[in-house]
DNA sequence: AATTGACACGAAACGGGTTTCACAACGTAC
DNA sequence: GTACGTTGTGAAACCCGTTTCGTGTCAATT
């Protein structure tokens, strides 16, 4: 394969005067474009983009740290940056971690091999100290609140959709309620502020028995739904940590004759399709966002809004509970 | 940020050295290895990988060309692939085009720039003689048959399950029949093929009225149930081209108070959710076989299996047959 | 006629590694 | 004592571009 050594022979240039041309930088003679171009065409030369990406110091790669590559939540993350990326002329690799901590420094390291221009971490299982120890090796963009560590990130105001979930409820007398998360609360900020505000909401520490863990995917779903129901037969609700889940848990309680109402999040099509309440997180502006941030050279936190979209039982009961209202007042 | 010449200076060797020891080739003396290591630490120095790849000739990157990213048919492939990809050390680029052909001329493009050591074709617009015009630049296999072009190529034997799906139909007097098609039929095989097949087993070309192009995606499903319902109130099934379709054809369905049936492609959870059949297209197989070819330095055209998985309706129907049968014989 | 500035081009340094090749020191076998 | 093999190391070439810097030409200005 030519090379622009190859290709200045030909033309009679120098190396220097074809990479001038190529990249329309400096003065160049109509007619010497013209042999450069004639030779170039003649030995189908290419530039070397590593050659390049040595050369200019930079690689024009961002990757994006993501725990699982086929989940909603992260699918509509990286959607949303991928799009931004390929405006500014950026390629994006993903990177898939499986909360493997070794593979998320396994990703960092990318940074410090100059593989990449910036890393965007859609979600982590490392502690913040650990990532920020990497920011001298490139920009890095963490799309959760990294509060007082040194590290820009752009987050969802969860909490607030978490205490409006709950408030409704309780409005509704819905007490007995099941949640499930992803990930042990201790390490995620999302399951954390899920418990934190049923807390909140109801005065007291939500029961060990109606916290399901590690729940991942529509399969873990039916499996929350049947041992909730199983621990709390007068169960009313199941707040689930994601859509595919709720759905899980929807059809697993219509199995089982419940009238449980199920809450989803992420606003996935299926929440749609099965017709229950789900939150939308915002991620397509978190994505565009948090790309965005990346190359700016300072520290940034930024948050965006998530909040509840209405559909289901939970807004029948809701519309029943005015009407009932409004019955009440105009006695 | 520190190179190898700075390492070999504080270290007291040459240059040469310290690459041997990093890459442990050739011989190093003990003490020498351990001086090097020493001055590596001191400076916290990490080999440049463009510098690296430049100077090997590889990236260790391959790209999966992927016309949306979201699409579960795609995610399904391109998980498969990734795994294989992990465990030989290769990272993944994920390109998506849409559909665009420019696109996908910029990502084989990318083959001629040295950028990556292979490109997987999930999905093409691009004729086949165009992307055959790209094999000297680096490794490419289509994850669909590219009959006589010199492509190597994985595929699945879609034809045959989709006779098997008219089949079935027929035996249970199903005629009135809409089917689903993402793309044109003069672009897309699968289409083509499920069309054909249609006509093979019903002896007759399939009406245009039954068939409903363009649909991607969950609401384009609900659209084309509608339009079939309208254009042949006598409906009885529609055969969709993916599973997010026809959940929500059958959605639709319901709401319209249709009994027709819906069968799906590519068993993924929502088919199993809303219970309806559905084609398992073995992408797992066909993508860790991709991944495989991509090396292998002579052509390959390989199949993977597809069949139909049984469900809902369909299966009902079945069952009820086979004992009308049953009780036939025995009377 | 002398100076100046725009235009055009090439030599060479540079980015940061890997690998070949030459050479030296040493031990061992004959 | 000679020949040869093993071990260890460094200089320099190489991968393939970009960019700086210096030189030369030519027309316009003073």
């Amino acid at each position: 394969m030519a090379n622009i050594q190859d290709v200045a022979k030909l033309a009679g240039h120098s190396v220097s005067t074809v990479s001038r041309t190529l990249n329309n930088s400096g003065y160049i003679a109509a007619k010497t474009r013209q042999e450069v171009m004639t030779a170039i065409r003649a030995l189908d030369y290419h530039r070397n983009g590593i050659a390049r990406a040595l050369s200019l110091g930079k690689t024009n790669q961002i990757g994006i740290v993501v725990p699982y590559i086929n989940h909603p939540y992260f699918q509509k993350l990286t959607d949303a940056i991928t799009e931004m990326a390929f405006y500014q002329d950026y390629q994006v690799t993903l990177l898939a971690t499986n909360y493997v901590p070794e593979q998320e420094l396994h990703y960092l390291d990318l940074l410090k091999h100059h593989l990449l221009d910036g890393l965007i971490f859609t979600s982590r299982s490392l502690p913040f100290e650990e990532i920020a120890r990497f920011k001298d090796y490139g920009p890095i963009v963490c799309c959760e609140d990294t509060f007082d560590f040194p590290i820009t990130s752009v987050f969802t105001n969860r909490s607030e959709s978490f205490l409006d979930v709950f408030r409704r409820l309780k409005r509704l007398n819905l007490t007995h309620i099941g949640v499930t998360v992803s990930r042990n609360e201790r390490v995620s900020q999302s399951a954390q502020a899920m418990i934190k505000a049923y807390a909140m909401v109801f005065g007291q520490a939500l029961e060990d028995k109606m916290i399901f863990r590690e729940s991942k995917n529509t399969f873990d779903g039916l499996t929350a739904a049947r041992t909730f129901v199983k621990n709390e037969p007068q169960l009313q609700a199941i707040f689930a940590n994601g859509d595919e889940i709720a759905a899980g848990a929807l059809r697993q309680l219509q199995q089982l004759g419940s009238s449980a109402l199920v809450i989803g999040q992420e606003n996935l099509p299926v929440s749609f399709l099965m017709d229950y309440s789900t939150i939308d997180h915002g991620l397509i502006e978190m994505g565009q966002t948090a790309f965005g941030l990346l190359f700016k050279n300072h520290l940034v936190k930024q948050q965006v809004a998530s909040k509840l979209i209405m559909r289901g039982t939970l807004q029948l009961l809701e519309s029943q509970r005015i009407n009932q209202n409004r019955v009440l007042c105009s006695d």
